[in-house]
DNA sequence: CTAAGGCCCTGAGGGC
DNA sequence: TGCCCTCAGGGCCTTA
């Protein structure tokens, strides 16, 4: 489940090979994983052979590689189960590829950049960039609040909005207009930490309390990628292909019903807008 | 504007 | 052995 670790983490791991490759070919051998990209597969190749990738950037769980001379980008969201891969030029095709974008570097020569994708919750495009502030982004990106380990997040901005809202706190993290890059893993991991119950309404939170909660997240966040990410069930690896190792560090997520790694009290999974939370009953109390 | 719920999708794993 | 059911969940969409 790539969340802003693991989406970070294969960042920084295609930059070296991508920033200054020339784009060669493009293969789409699936359709659905261009949902991002409105006008057609043919449009997508069009816009990118014989372009040079520039950069690799990242806001939350979107990430992108700008296009030199141009006014545009290739991004990629991984949703679920999406893995940005590097293989040599005669790799055989991955289990679940979708599409494959041959270039050349020059100092690594031909490569390819794979996209592959179990559950086709994510997808590719190429997407204009537009100004905001200093920086530039796709126009996909413009509704997607900065991450928490962006040097421009505005803490007080943030504190305010939670307190404004009557939603559960756990529903107010994964509101990626909100706060970016935290989904079910990170969010139940930074809950937990701050002692906050997933159910709590934001605007029953002190200042100190959303304060607390954000230092939490920031905290669980920079472990996770110093550890590589989440790996759970072999969705989400590096551009390698590598597993990540945060999984054995989490305390609450995926731990139903095993001791609370704070206070013994057992961890609690219960169902929540689709998808699961897990806290511990006794250190995170509902107000 | 906020809030709440549903849907997209595939493969792993459990039960029988 | 095989079939059916449940589950994983990010982003977007609809409805109130």
């Amino acid at each position: 489940m790539p969340e802003l670790p693991e989406v970070e983490v294969v960042r920084a791991g295609l930059a070296p090979a991508a920033i200054g490759s020339l784009i060669t070919a493009v293969t789409v051998w699936d359709e659905r994983a261009l949902t991002r990209h409105a006008s057609g597969a043919a449009d997508f190749v069009a816009r990118l052979e014989g372009r040079t990738f520039a950069g690799a950037e990242r806001r939350g769980k979107f990430l992108w590689l700008p296009l030199a001379s141009g006014e545009d980008a290739l991004i990629a969201h991984l949703g679920m189960s999406g893995q940005m891969l590097l293989r040599t030029p005669d790799a055989p095709a991955e289990r679940h590829e979708r599409i494959r974008i041959d270039v050349e570097h020059a100092h690594h020569g031909e490569l390819a950049i794979v996209f592959a994708d179990q559950r086709t919750f994510g997808s590719l495009a190429v997407d204009d960039l537009v100004a905001d502030g200093p920086s530039r982004i796709p126009t996909q990106v413009v509704h997607i609040a900065r991450d928490p380990i962006d040097p421009f997040f505005d803490d007080r901005a943030f504190v305010l909005a939670v307190r404004r809202r009557n939603s559960a706190i756990k529903r107010i993290l994964l509101d990626q207009q909100v706060i970016s890059g935290v989904g079910n893993i990170y969010a139940d991991e930074s809950l937990w930490a701050a002692r906050i119950h997933p159910e709590t309404a934001g605007r029953t939170l002190s200042a100190q309390a959303v304060a607390r909660l954000l230092a939490e997240i920031r905290t669980v966040l920079a472990k996770a990628l110093a550890e590589g990410g989440t790996s759970f069930d072999a969705q989400y690896v590096n551009v390698n292909g590598q597993a990540g190792y945060f999984a054995h560090s989490l305390n609450a997520y995926g731990r139903g019903g095993q001791p609370c790694p704070r206070c013994g009290g057992l961890i609690r999974r219960e169902a929540f807008m689709n998808r699961s939370s897990h806290y511990c009953p006794r250190c995170q109390r509902r107000r």
